[in-house]
DNA sequence: TAGATTGTTAATCGATTAACAATC
DNA sequence: TAGATTGTTAATCGATTAACAATC
């Protein structure tokens, strides 16, 4: 008797994670679906129904024990174990991702790095070693590494992709702007910032008519 | 007889200019909904419904002329106008953003960045001047910037919003994990890694059990 | 004309919202 | 007990999919 998870209800979670964290700071030992959407300015009904999906976290009467939640929440999220991850592309988006704290606060460890370009390569930034596309399947299948970040070129992304599936990678998140076209086991979350831009600039110009 | 055009639909537009392209340089004269469809895999049921939100681009029984249609998709998504953008925030993600080709493709412009570090602040980081954040209104106003790019730390990012529209600003692509507070009449759209990647690991850890 | 393909209307599907019984 | 709040079932809404008349 599996209901289906709407993908919009796992991005929530995040949200109500975030929300659960900032009610923890106060102390507070329950939180109700009322407080959680109030912050987060969505109704108490979508936060009961999302969370339901997953148990019976709270207490009629009383609210979500802020504790208990918050613990589901990461645990659902998978926030409660340890990720290695790989970039393949070492520009200046590679840069900025591999420092930004984020991923460590998720447990997402990026050490690895590929990039053909030779300058790049054998080099150390941060806690990245930067290695030559060649040493991909050994590198990934060493490191126990299960997310692979494509940001490469559009024109090459479909190929690097291939390669971190076929060395063992399970979940890509990819910023070349492309579809990519992989077994149905994989699971793929397109970061496409051209789409996002020109939905601004869309609006921008409905705005000035 | 107006009808609320769905965000999806937007998004799915710069799919179709992308396919457009594509089939563009093959001197291909009419393409089919049915042609656009399988490339970018999706039905063409919807890329008819989709196009037909904006007009009649079609010829029954040939497809849609590819100058046209790419014309068109061009014009709906404010992609045929130049645009200037701000940055605030010059960290790595901003450096990254600003070297990104994508933007210029775009018609959007990045030339001016804040930053409240003064090690930062007065110098020129290839076509982007980074200015104090206390000029902001002014350098704003000056540029006649349209879009702002938020990529400061989650703590200031509700104020820098406020700054931003209060100079002028009626847009803005958000990279800060928090739900930005503003009029309704500004176009926002948010980056949220953290959630995207939060999906991964939830994805990820399903396909362990 | 016959085949192909659009654009629109109708049917389906799925997510959000509402309502309420259960119960702390 | 009375008030509060969950969790679930039902109603609504909106987007996707299907069907088909119009027409090149």
């Amino acid at each position: 008797m599996y209901k289906r998870i709407p993908e919009e209800t796992i991005i929530r979670l995040s949200y109500y994670l975030r929300a659960v964290c900032y009610f923890a700071e106060d102390q507070k030992e329950f939180v109700s679906s009322h407080d959680l959407a109030d912050y987060l300015k969505l109704s108490a009904h979508q936060v009961r129904k999302d969370l339901s999906y997953f148990g019976h976290f709270g207490r009629k009467g009383m609210g979500y024990p802020v504790k208990v939640l918050s613990g589901k929440l990461n645990e659902i999220l998978g926030l409660d174990r340890q990720w290695n991850a790989c970039i393949v592309g070492f520009g200046n988006l590679a840069k900025a991702l591999s420092s930004y704290e984020g991923f460590k606060t998720q447990g997402i460890f990026i050490t690895t790095a590929f990039d053909v370009d030779r300058t790049k390569t054998n080099r150390r930034f941060g806690n990245v070693k930067v290695y030559a596309t060649q040493a991909m399947e050994r590198m990934i299948k060493k490191n126990k590494i299960g997310i692979g970040i494509i940001a490469v070129p559009q024109d090459v992304a479909q190929e690097v992709a291939e390669k971190l599936v076929s060395a063992g990678v399970k979940a890509i998140l990819n910023f070349a702007p492309i579809k990519l076209n992989l077994s149905s086991r994989i699971v793929i979350k397109n970061i496409d910032l051209s789409c996002q831009l020109a939905f601004l600039t869309h609006r921008l110009k409905k705005l000035q008519v």
